[in-house]
DNA sequence: CTTTAATCGGATATTATCATCCTAATAACT
DNA sequence: AGTTATTAGGATGATAATATCCGATTAAAG
């Protein structure tokens, strides 16, 4: 479901998660630990750094930090620089249907893409760093309309 | 979320759910209708009947045809010959974990990546033809503008 | 000031996905 | 039988995703 750019992203941020409370990490000792490509992370985590999401810093003892409270970094964030998450609302019938005049498959699908969406929204960093016992409430049954809230 | 590849693939089983009354349908004019590229399309059919979920006939007035029901049909069906649906277990945080052994991570990963295989899985051929859970199977198209060129 | 540890970023290589092309095999229709 | 519409499948090409390599920049420490 996720491409493997975006897991590593999320390993990534998740090892920060956890290895808060100390100084910074290197990217080489990070991919050492997660078994990541080195020179690979390297980029994943100079693009996390240019989205804003980690602060990096230059030169010895230098190395990536979070910038933001893990309770606040969802999966979909980490991912989001990576691929697209958001499916293209081209009609599945290969019709021009729009939500005025929608196919009948449109409802359907939405609700199933907003679905799978909120999984990567609903869960954080924190999270996953706590193994909290958990319930996803989104996507447990087919219901056709969301709760207005 | 979904590859490409597996997009078409429920596109194409979709069309037949919902064109399942008459005979059969062409890659060709399957193609053209879903705005999907013909050759490759045909390479997609051609998969999933080896997978046994589509029927085909060659020669003049063939095509294919649903092996079963659409309502048996999920979208995790129509899409698991082209993509890996059930990612990898390789522990988030480096380590080897194992369901045993888990690390803190691993029961809301586990969570999250039952949750999404759960969407695909539930939603089915019958559930995208027809937007309400009632509707009659092979319903009409209720598409406003069938011939556009 | 020099060395060393680290990020930054461009260039390139490798591999997988997506797409096209061509020739066969098969079945209906004349 | 011959023609046409169709699937089957191998070979190849194009594009994107993944991975590696190298030099430049920056900052700490000797």
């Amino acid at each position: 479901m996720l491409s493997q750019t975006g897991l590593y992203a999320v390993q990534a941020l998740l090892h920060l998660a956890i290895h808060q409370n100390g100084s910074q990490v290197s990217a080489a000792a990070m991919a050492a630990e997660l078994g990541i490509p080195a020179n690979y992370l390297a980029k994943v985590l100079q693009r996390l750094a240019r989205e804003g999401i980690v602060e990096s810093t230059r030169g010895a003892k230098g190395g990536y930090r979070l910038t933001g409270d893990p309770h606040g970094i969802s999966i979909a964030d980490a991912v989001a620089p990576f691929q697209e998450l958001r499916s293209s609302e081209r009609c599945l019938l290969g019709g021009a249907c729009d939500p005025l005049n929608p196919c009948s498959a449109h409802e359907r699908r939405s609700a199933w893409n907003a679905a799978a969406l909120q999984i990567l929204e609903q869960t954080t960093l924190a999270d996953l760093a706590s193994g909290a016992p958990l319930g996803i409430p989104a996507a447990a049954e087919p219901t056709p309309m969301e709760d207005p809230r």
